[in-house]
DNA sequence: ATGTCCTCTCTTAGAGGA
């Protein structure tokens, strides 16, 4: 089974580019992040076109995630985040699929660094910890899932030094997600290229992608229950270079089938 | 500071966000 993040960067904008990348690449199970549409506008019959069942939460220009599922029972078991009810934004959503949950979520960029939006990007994190280790208590398969908006360490970064004071690399936020593996989740990209280069993400600005000046900030987190079946794991660099890309691009994971 | 590209509007140019 086949399981991917995609940070779409406009899901409208960029639906010839999801639906290219769909038919070729064939997942399973997708996470989308930064639909920047509402609700009513997401492209629902497209994608059924296309042979994916959608659940999503939207929000008109900015944010928003979607969890689609080919062939297989997508279950929504829950939109948003606990823990701070004037939370407007669509960062979150979370169902089940053949017995996995799996939740997709989106992080705050937190730029700039100081400031209201760098705390709520803490705050976020917070909720996003409390949640994930109630979903480990559970003892279930869990896959958290999406552009986490973190470099964890200075191998995520083309050039760590310049980064320093940026929302996606303070050390505040490199700690949050070290707090968070340390409840028991696997980084999967990690666990399988532990010393490898990898990157997710390319500025369009001054040629990043052609430059390979990434970063990896989209991520696949495995509870304890599922970790052992993963036998694959990649990204999808060349859907960055297509027409019209978003500035990020697939990653997937492939597990061991349960029979 | 800038670069680019998305979305939306007091819309065809500019603002806000990443």
């Amino acid at each position: 089974m086949k399981i991917a993040t995609y940070n779409v960067n406009g899901i409208n904008g960029r639906l010839p580019v999801l639906l290219r990348w769909l038919e070729e690449a064939l997942p399973d199970i997708v996470c989308l992040q930064e639909l920047k549409a509402p609700d009513e506008k997401f492209p629902e019959q497209a994608l059924k076109d296309a042979g994916y069942h959608a659940i999503w939460n939207g929000q008109k220009s900015w944010n928003g995630v979607a969890i689609l599922a080919r062939n297989k029972n997508l279950q929504l078991i829950g939109k948003g985040l606990p823990g701070e009810e004037k939370d407007v934004q669509s960062r979150y959503i979370e169902a089940a699929v053949d017995g996995i949950i799996i939740c997709c979520l989106y992080m705050p960029n937190g730029n700039p660094y100081p400031g209201p939006k760098f705390d709520y990007k803490l705050r976020w994190f917070e909720r996003l910890a409390k949640h994930a280790q109630e979903l480990m208590d559970t003892g279930l398969p869990v896959i958290l899932a999406g552009d986490f908006n973190v470099m964890p360490t200075e191998l995520d970064v083309y050039k760590p030094e310049r980064w320093l004071n940026d929302a996606l690399f303070r050390t505040e936020v490199r700690v949050a997600y070290q707090n968070l593996l340390n409840q028991g989740w696997t980084d999967a990209i990690r666990k399988l290229y532990p010393e490898d280069v990898i990157y997710t993400f390319w500025d369009y600005f001054r040629n990043a992608y052609q430059r390979n000046a990434g970063l990896r900030i989209d991520h696949f987190l495995l509870s304890p229950k599922i970790k052992g079946k993963l036998i694959n794991a990649g990204v999808d660099t060349g859907v960055r270079g297509w027409e019209k890309s978003s500035d990020h691009a697939p990653v997937w994971i492939e597990l061991k089938h349960k029979k």
